[in-house]
Order: C-alpha cells, then structure tokens, then sequence
DNA sequence: AATTAGATTTGACAATGTCAAATTCGTTGC
DNA sequence: GCAACGAATTTGACATTGTCAAATCTAATT
C-alpha cells in the first residue's frame, strides 16, 4: 500500500463527502499536515481530477472523475448484457428497471431504464443506496456470505425510514428469506413511497456480480405475482449470458 | 507535484483507454517498473478504483471512480442551471440538447436532454468529444484564448471526418466565425450525418464555464434561423443565471 | 491600516517508495 | 505428466522523495 496514492484517495473521497471544501478542512478532518494535502490536491487539480474555486479558493472534483467513471461503465459486462434485457423487463412489468453493482456497505446503480409509461424521471445512474435498505442490495447479500458478514460485523445498518432493518438479526431473517424466494424484495426500507423487488445476476465463476430488479411505487404494491417471475427470468437470462454455470447460488 | 500520485493518474489513465490490461502491459506504457506499478495497482484496487479479473488477472476499473464521477455531477452548477433550460430549448426546437464543459482537448458531456418526439436514444453523459470537431467546443475555444492556443500548439487536431478542420488555420477561421455569431456550427465534424448549433456559457468571473448546443441530423440541416436564436438565447439566460456580467465574453 | 484566516512556499530530515533479483503461480508445449 | 515459459507477486537494500514545522504571502474583514 503506497502511502501517498492513499492519501491522495481519501482526499478525494472527503472531497466525494464535502462538496466544496478547503484545504485545511481536508487536512483536519484527514488529520494530516496541510502541507501534506496541498501537495498531493496540486497534484489532482494538474490532471484535472481537482478544480480550486476562483472565488472562494476551496476546492472541488473536476471533469477528469466523470471521464473514469464513464470508462468503467463502458467496460462493464454485466451493464452491456442487462441494456437489452431491461427493455424488456420495463416493457413486460409497466415499471422502471435498475441494475446495480454491490460496493462494500451500498449499491451503485450502472443502469436505470425508466418506465414505459414516460413519466420524466430522474437520471439514477452512479447513485448508491445502502445495500441492506434495497432489495438490490439484499438480492446480491444474500449470494455473498463475505460482504454479508463484513457489512453485519461493521455495524453499519444505518437508518433510512421506519422499515430500515436495522439490526443484525432482521437483516440476517431478510436475507434469509430472499434466498428462499431466489428474490429480495423492499417495502420502503430506502425511500418512502418506494417499494422494489430484485434478483441476483451471477457470473462465469458462480459469483454475484450484480442484481437487477424494479422499482414499484408504494401505492402498486404488492405487485402481480407475473412481475417477480419477470424478474427471477432476467436475472437468470442475464447470468446465462454471462456464462453463470446455474441460477440461483 | 508529488510523484506516486502523478503515476496512479497516469495508471488510471491507461486503464482508462485500454479496458483490460496486464500490469506489464502498463508498465511498459508507462515506462515504470513492474514492482512499481503493482504497489500503485494495488492501493487503488483496496479503494474499489481498480479491479482484478479473476480469470486473466488483469486490471481494469472499478466501481469507485463512477461514485466520484457521479458526485462531480452534482457539484456542478453549470448542470443545475442548464437543467430547466434544456427542456425548454428541446421543447422549443425539437432537438436533443446537449450541455458541456472543455478539457484541455476535449468536450465532456455534462448533460443530455433527448428529442422530445421521444425517439430512443443512447445515454451521453460523460461521453467527451475532440473539442476542434464539435460545435460545443468551438463555443467554448473561441472565447478561451489559452485553451485555444494551447490546442493549436499541440498539433492535436485528430481527424474525424472529412469535414474535421486538422489545420491550425482552418480552426482558427472558424473560431472567428464563431466570435462573430456568438454561435459555433458544425457539419459532421466529429460524426457523419450529424450537424449542431452551440453556444457559450460564462459565470461571474465572465469566463467561459461550459457550452449548451443542439445536435441536428444531416437530414434537417440547416436549422431554421430560429433555432439559432433559442440557442443564443438560451446560453445567455443560464449565463446571467451564474452571475456573467455580460453576454457573449 | 491592522488583523485574521487561510493558502502557499521553503528547507531539512527521515520515512517511504523504488528498483532489481528472487519466488511463486498458472499456462502452454513437449 | 513433466518441463519451460510468461506473468504476477514478494523481498530487502538504497536513495529518492514526500512529509512536517515554520515562515511567507494573499485576500478578506473590521
């Protein structure tokens, strides 16, 4: 582990955290030398990954963080395999479709297809949401038993509404559930208004590599029984494609 | 300029052109060796910036930098403002909209507002263009003389089409145009069948901060003349809106 | 005009990243 | 099934290079 480059991350990700900050409140809240964190936010802003205000002097992320991330979505398989099959989903269900990849503690939308309806939605690709408050996220839990107890042990089940499982114990029951469905499911556990229904998408090597599902608002819950097959189906379809040897785990 | 740091950009950087990549194969781009780059490799792949194939053991990026990409969105108070704008523009001329800001040689797309007959497009956001070959970026060159001629200087001007200006000449007489219309045009500069109108878009340092344009197919060119005045219009209402002084430079 | 808060620069020291060689791992050819 | 190869990783010594504290500069504020 290089000293610097991590340093130079964690920079950055104060600077995910705090919109527009200054240079010695990275420092503080870093707790590091500001001479330190000058060094290293010249050496960003060059590569343009860091701009300095002009009015304020404090700093922000710069454009060159969008062009990375946009390779990477690029580059992303499951994302290219889940395009076609979320058309579908949308068109067969009448809801709006979500992929997501599991990060250690959230859930990073790559795709979002918004329902056929064309209500004007709001473009969800690269949000996170915790992992243990989406059915997303408890979709690809419940196929990971590492991020699963890493995410119990950190004790982190941070609250979103009143239907946030919050505790070990509900979450472990959740998930316990979601692969006895081969399905997790969300009845506003992230957003009021918001209910979801997700499956895992597994890779060549059986590994969860992602989940799709879709979004369902409160007042259509529960859903017909038609959508959670639908989603089990592309959540299968997709993993065949990417060479998965079974479906579910 | 801290030196580790400067070459993890550099690693991401070739991550970002080649998708899947072996760690030799950057070292030898990089002209560093093997042993270095892995330590590089390696705290970036702890922060989720880079990933390892299983199968091939190469690198490439990881879901780390969308976040952060997603963020700079965000912050990005070009993108707030031209939001609302962009729907009235589209609706107005029946064009996709496109917002973007200017790196040292490209434009980077910061937002897209489809055609609003709704006809299915692909998602363009931070998707980045040579800034010679669009109207964007012209838009943006001509009223930034440091940017212009450091891309002149640069001899940079990569081909695209037949219609690409590659001479430093040809550009500069463009630029020009541009100044005097206060708009940038482009005729399949960068993709064929493509053509658009943009215009420049300063904050209250009276700087050039990004470009708002139309994109036109080959089929509808030219625009009819009140196209172009929507889309001046429209550059400027977002500019007074960030507190430009004056309109145009 | 003085004060303050913050950004930046400087220079010495020692921590730290770099390099070359050695090792391990997986794959291909015999 | 064994050997040879290519590639990733590990190790340890050395010297480069980042780090820190103090000093300087800049720009707001009273």
């Amino acid at each position: 582990m290089i000293q610097s480059v991590d340093r130079a991350i964690r920079v950055l990700g104060v600077l995910q955290g705090a919109r527009l900050i200054s240079l010695s409140e990275i420092a503080t809240r870093l707790e590091l030398h500001p001479s330190t964190v000058h060094g290293i936010i010249k050496t960003l802003q060059a590569h343009g990954m860091v701009l300095q205000d002009a009015g304020s002097q404090r700093y922000r992320l710069g454009p060159a963080v969008l062009k990375l991330g946009n390779v990477y979505l690029d580059t992303l398989e499951l994302r290219s395999r889940a395009l076609s099959w979320s058309t579908e989903l949308a068109r067969r269900t009448g809801y709006a479709v979500r992929t997501g990849v599991l990060l250690p503690d959230e859930v990073m939308i790559v795709h979002h297809e918004p329902r056929p309806d064309g209500s004007r939605q709001m473009q969800e690709v690269g949000i996170v949401i915790p992992a243990h408050a989406c059915a997303l996220g408890k979709a690809m839990l419940a196929y990971s038993p590492e991020q699963r107890d890493a995410l119990l042990a950190s004790g982190a089940l941070r609250s979103m509404t009143a239907e946030t499982a919050t505790e070990p114990a509900q979450l472990t029951e959740r998930l316990a559930q979601t692969r006895q469905e081969a399905l997790a499911t969300e009845q506003e556990e992230a957003v009021i208004g918001e209910c979801g229904l997700a499956a895992p998408i597994f890779d060549a090597s059986a590994a969860v590599t992602g989940a799709i599902g879709v979004v369902i608002p409160m007042l259509e819950w529960p859903a017909a029984d038609t959508v959670a097959g639908a989603v089990r189906e592309t959540a299968r379809n997709i993993s065949r494609e990417l060479g998965a040897p079974h479906w579910p785990g």
